[in-house]
DNA sequence: TGAGATTTGTAGCACTGTACTACAAACATT
DNA sequence: AATGTTTGTAGTACAGTGCTACAAATCTCA
């Protein structure tokens, strides 16, 4: 409980600690002690005062005390990035690729690269304790296979053992989808801190989600929870990419925009910049796609603000890009469409991470197993590294 | 841990017992012998035997050790049961009542009348641990506030206070919606046993959800989350009479089944039997009602299938007894709308606890105070007593 | 039919973790 | 400078669980 509570809200003084998990001082006491010798936290000096009493000494997460490696796989580039305990990045690195059909060899290739490249400018490689890999597609989260990424032309890739063997990793390997990544980071350290009910909707080609629900991430039974995009929210919509029909995806994803706008789907970021100039400068063409996200985004809304009751609801990449624009379109919609209780408690509002998002997330999943036992985790590494010796 | 096996399995060995919460011997012993003085649990002879060792003695939860008071409110009924500790049912009273507008005041003095009935007939009364109402209409769980309920004719009722001043209750008194009492039941002791991914669809008049996600309830930030009966489907659907349009309830309810069977929508029961009578017999309007039905139920389900990847879809109330005629049907919407991944783990089932379910769900409800601290919750009433006395 | 194997319950002891208490330290207030 | 407040420290006590040895109850096999 220490350990998480320092990583999720940073330094705290030894009685709040005390007061937000609700042991004694001497426990308190103890606890620090065995987690400074880990070398997980350290004791700085007083904090900030103004009220009567002794001041208590602050308590800081050590950033190089645990580290783990980030990574994400996106459409058009991939990051890695070293993490450490306190969700400080401590360096982050990005190629762009081109989008279309990239081969699994090439990608993992392209991440040992990135992570020989990290771990050059970046000490502390002896405490790393996890890896997180976020992906635009279906994982499963037992064994990271990635069932299907459209973007990236993948299907049935047993991502996760293919990358874990390449990086011949010693800690474990958690392979995600995109959105639940960039939902749980959004949750901890963005738009929706202290928000235990969220909802992230990822506008980048496709449309991704994420939920948090009673602080806890949706995952479903394999990991495929939270699959918004391809809700079917038009019965009389167009074929989608997925087989489908009137995926929520065809009428608020990038390539809906682009051809309502005129422009041709397949123009990418460059292509969105010019629309969202467009809109700016108030032309009808533009305006009028971007109205027509809003009425879908709002259609799309209500089913899920209907469904989970939610406090927050975040937009990401294009979508957060948007927001401004559809703001009022989208609340309009869900006053119309959403019953009226859940309706009334919920807050639309733009990302705070934008594009850093699922990598930080991919790093937050990948500190889990050892924020869910720091001592026993500890344990482990130094028996292993006296085996070793 | 112990209580919590006990209530939901039923009766185990003491080494089942261990095996299942991890403790050793020597704990089960210690708290077996507590629990045992408290009268919540029992020992019996031996269990059935077959293999080498000794055998190991019963554990059994004693029905009157706790016992709560399960409570439904119903649209066209109102049910109190006292339901004992294992979930097993004392005694069950019903009255039937005419549907529409029934005043809260009549249903707080049905309730109390036959809450008297119950206890007339039921000994352990003083072991209540707990009351559970069931309602079908949107509740916020904190305080039991009924939002609304449209086939009552409620909107923002303090039901949950009003009726536990009736009840001059001593004991929690919780207050949530139908279907997700339902979902409980169904989890616990019906069609999703083991599941820990469900999701419930209530039809009755109206069409409520429910949804147990990793093994737990989803009930949103208020106790709204699960309302998936006005989803909007159908973008060119009809009002609803929730105010919203195109609603799923206005593809899949009652009204609807009836409006297209040629039947009038408010008959009620008795007019459905007659359609499922038209269906049996081959009757082409009745068949293409329960299409038009199976059609809209795969729509909305392939959301919810995307949205929650779960692993069962338990069909109750209209909707379970639509079961063997839609199920094709919906299974065929579903291949065609829904993420391949999500949808190849997912089974649709009937109910298995029938009408009885949100009654049954709402005894669960009222267990869980004092299932989280069985020890804790027995030393306060002890201490009650002893004040008292 | 009886000896050994197997599994379980019992009893006592040890260890771990946390709370409790008293006291000292560091600050604000007057 | 005295007093009050809050916090850290140290020692002790207590509760809860695991461990070990042993007894009890059954099955298996010769």
């Amino acid at each position: 409980m220490i350990v998480r509570e320092l990583h999720e809200h940073g330094s705290l003084s030894r009685s709040e600690l005390g007061v937000r998990t609700g042991l004694t001082r001497s426990a308190i006491r103890v606890l620090i002690g065995e987690l400074a010798d880990l070398h997980l936290v350290n004791e700085g000096t007083s904090a900030a005062l103004g009220t009567p009493g002794r001041p208590s000494s602050l308590v800081n997460p050590t950033p190089l005390g645990a580290v783990v490696l980030g990574m994400d796989v996106k459409v058009d580039s991939v990051d890695v990035a070293a993490v450490g305990l306190g969700g400080e990045i401590l360096n982050q690195i990005r190629v762009e690729r081109p989008r279309g059909r990239i081969s699994v060899d090439r990608t993992v290739a392209d991440l040992v690269d990135l992570v020989d490249r990290v771990w050059a400018i970046t000490p502390g490689r002896e405490a790393l304790v996890g890896i997180g890999v976020a992906v635009a597609g279906l994982v499963r989260r037992s064994d990271g296979l990635v069932y299907n990424a459209p973007n990236l032309g993948w299907n049935e890739v047993p991502f996760g053992a293919q990358l874990s063997d390449a990086l011949h990793a010693t800690v474990p390997l958690a392979v995600a989808n995109e959105a639940d990544m960039a939902v749980l980071a959004e949750h901890r350290r963005g738009a929706a801190i202290q928000a235990e009910h969220v909802i992230y909707l990822s506008g980048e080609v496709g449309v991704g989600g994420g939920v948090i629900i009673d602080g806890r991430p949706l995952t479903g039974l394999a990991g495929y929870g939270g699959e918004v995009g391809h809700m079917p929210v038009n019965p009389n919509g167009i074929a989608c990419r997925c087989g489908s029909y009137g995926c929520w995806e065809t009428e608020i994803g990038e390539g809906a925009l682009l051809l309502r706008a005129g422009h041709r789907p397949g123009g990418g970021q460059g292509e969105v910049d010019v629309v969202l100039e467009e809109v700016a400068a108030g032309v009808p063409e533009a305006l009028n796609a971007v109205d027509n996200v809003g009425r879908w985004l709002g259609v799309g809304l209500a089913i899920l603000v209907n469904v989970f009751d939610p406090e927050i609801v975040v937009l990401g990449g294009l979508l957060g890009r948007l927001h401004p624009y559809v703001l009022a379109r989208v609340e309009r919609e869900l006053d119309r469409l959403a019953l009226r209780a859940p309706r009334g408690l919920v807050r639309v509002v733009p990302s705070m991470l934008g594009t850093r998002a699922s990598l930080l997330g991919a790093a937050e999943l990948a500190f889990e197993p050892m924020l869910s036992d720091p001592l026993g985790w500890a344990g482990v590494r130094t028996a292993a590294i006296a085996a070793s010796a």
